[in-house]
DNA sequence: CTATAATTTCAGTAATTACTGAAAATTCAG
DNA sequence: CTGAATTTTCAGTAATTACTGAAATTATAG
């Protein structure tokens, strides 16, 4: 396994993308070779491609298989394990985002919700309890909108993305319509009263 | 300088999320006192808050402020430098988001298309290309509908966000009065014609 | 079962990154 | 200017994280 000086720029890049957002180069580059293969590999042929050890590629797999974002498989007449990454992008994408969710925005909010119970004891502690529901109400809103975009077919989400800021009009557009019509035609989720301001 | 329970808690935890961010634990802690702090803070009082050696503080204000992420006064008749953080949780969400853009997205799109101008020399190249190509086009979208969304107004922005995938109802609604009208409402961005699909 | 192929584990080591204290540089009141 | 206060730099060291090779484990063909 040898590879084009295109793929093995891609790949060394990764490599140090990955470093950057606490994934180590390695398994960066593990993945971004996965990423740009014709075929499944095998740990041996990893190996050879990046001029790894054979662990450190053993090891660098079972990290990517924890987030869940390889696909193993068996071809006939060999007892190798082969590795690949799905073929849509999009895919890779969410899984990495409800992996990333799971790791570090659950535990954080749930740190924030439990030191929001607490009752303060001091003026101190009351602003630092504001901040943190700032911060909290932030990622809750941001997680809750994620989950719920999420859902929607590719294409739908592809469609808005390309609206770009231009949603605001369609959001126009409803209040006229809900102002003519008499108020019936909402469709936001909450009940929330901020969503009513300004 | 003596932290409270509360704060101590919510500093630790951002220093162990700012090290799965590649941000490390020291800056992690820092940003997080100063976010939570009633009032601005010099070095020294970081410095013994935290228990960092007055150096170390002083490197990881100056990493905060590549990032944008300090604001930095001086108090009457006090030469130190005191520093805090926005009181806006989404204007700090968004300078991060920006930096990170600067730093990382816009590197790997460049080369992206760098890698995509050449002309691939063989099959395997051909695919590694159309590997690369899918992985530019979905950062590119992001981005550019992140870019644009920034734009909103913070009061906008939640609206939106807390609609989450109704959003899609407004875009059913909008394609019927399309069909009705004629077609002259169309408010999308592009001209693309993937836009038209499904 | 047994033998061999394949994978994982892990202790030791290498490489990287973080942190400190001392010295240098900068700032500013007098 | 001068000199004290403040901040920054940086070489050296500590701590952490990454990586390897050898040994142990697991899987499977015969």
């Amino acid at each position: 396994m040898n590879l084009t000086p295109l793929a093995q720029n891609f790949v060394l890049h990764f490599g140090e993308m990955g470093s950057r957002w606490g994934i180590n180069r390695t398994v960066g580059q593990i993945y971004a070779l996965l990423y740009v293969s014709q075929r499944p590999l095998n740990a041996d042929e990893i190996a050879e491609a990046l001029n790894f050890s054979r662990s450190n590629v053993s090891m660098g797999l079972k990290e990517l298989e924890s987030w869940r974002l390889t696909k193993l498989q068996h071809l006939p007449n060999d007892r190798r394990e082969y590795f690949s990454a799905p073929e849509d992008v999009w895919a890779i994408f969410r899984t990495l985002a409800e992996e990333r969710r799971k790791r570090e925005i659950d535990p954080t909010l749930s740190m924030l919700r439990d030191a929001l119970m607490a009752a303060p004891s001091n003026a101190e502690d009351l602003h630092v309890q504001q901040r943190m529901r700032e911060m909290h109400d932030l990622i809750e809103m941001a997680t809750l909108w994620f989950n719920d975009v999420q859902k929607l077919e590719p294409e739908t989400l592809k469609q808005l993305m390309k609206m770009g800021s231009h949603v605001t009009k369609l959001l126009e557009m409803k209040d006229k319509l809900k102002t003519v019509a008499g108020g019936r035609a909402s469709s936001a989720r909450a009940a929330n009263p901020e969503n009513q301001s300004t």
